[in-house]
DNA sequence: GTGCACATGTAATGTGTTACATGATTAT
DNA sequence: ATAATCATGTAACACATTACATGTGCAC
């Protein structure tokens, strides 16, 4: 049971919307907002092995009789497309906001069409429970530093983290009730 | 010229505030605000002895005769304190601010005592100006999206992205001009 | 015909993670 | 006495990064 790495379920979620080669899967992360993941050929192309033997994608010759530039196009299989469900499904926990941050926004981001709205709404519920119940616990340290005689860059560093936590949160919420509201 | 790792840089940032153990630090990743980084003795042992081996650091044996809890002391040498105060005074580029974003804070946050408020000044406004296009460019990809004629889980979490940027954004104008005003 | 984008791959290296291991001291 | 905390360390493993390597098709 071993768990996967980001890498590995964002080559999934992107394989699930759209079957393609490695090469366009490098030009996503090198172009689109997914830039923090590495679009280095020596991280993707052996990530994509492994997804193989797993034999969680399948690789499919491209237009025959044959395509000159050997291009492997990849599509996730059902047992993919379970692994890829699963992962989406996890429950929040607090180690996730905390450490798994990105992780997690990409796990909503690929909830579309691959689980229902309500998976979703818990999503963003158990999200706004466990990062609201972090950023008090960051505001309790933030006051324990003490009423600042001069201004800290430390300090200021760190109010930038819990400032960037309630954006996150607010985010949630609108979202939420969005999610909710929005017929069918 | 190897570039060292976040955690290195953050074991000499701790170092300079305060000498101590090996143990003190991971229980600082363990409960502080750095909790992203791992306490895991596997990680802190060997990058302290990395660190030690370079000569950014030294061990002092503690209180004589003997610490029967053989505790190792670390404390910052002078290349040790170069290093750290040349890795703070790094510019910050487009490419830190989309994939070094949490290690950008932190070299915010060891400015003090280490370098001139100028330079923690600017550092705000070079963040301010590459995060700005940053946010510019994700919201051209933004409106490229489409009118979207339901929600999608993918556009929100992208969403989510821009705000917390945006945040940061706040942040750092608030910051630079609390830093600017305050005397001394 | 030269350079660039397409397309995939391997090898060396470093480092983080997990799990294991050891032993001393303090608290109950 | 015995459990928890203090304190440091190693070994196996997986993974990402960088650099290198190879070859095609197309545009100018």
């Amino acid at each position: 049971m071993k768990r996967q790495s980001s890498l590995e379920f964002a080559l999934l979620g992107l394989l699930q919307q759209q079957a393609q080669s490695g090469y366009d899967l490098r030009k996503t992360f090198a172009t689109t907002a997914m830039r923090h993941f590495s679009d280095s050929p020596g991280s993707i192309y052996p990530a994509l092995r492994r997804l193989e033997e797993r034999r969680w994608i399948t690789a499919e010759s491209p237009a025959l009789p044959v395509d000159p530039r050997r291009r492997r196009v990849f599509r996730l299989t059902a047992a993919g497309r379970e692994t890829l469900v699963a992962r989406i499904s996890l429950p929040v926990t607090r180690q996730d906001v905390i450490w798994q941050l990105p992780e997690l926004m990409l796990r909503f981001a690929f909830m579309d069409g691959n689980v229902p709205r309500a998976t979703a709404i818990r999503f963003l519920t158990d999200f706004e429970r466990e990062l609201g119940g972090y950023v008090e616990e960051l505001r309790g340290q933030w006051e324990q530093m003490g009423s600042l005689v001069s201004i800290h860059t430390g300090v200021l560093a760190f109010q930038s983290g819990i400032e960037g936590f309630e954006a996150q949160l607010e985010w949630a919420r609108r979202s939420r009730a969005l999610l909710a509201e929005e017929p069918r």
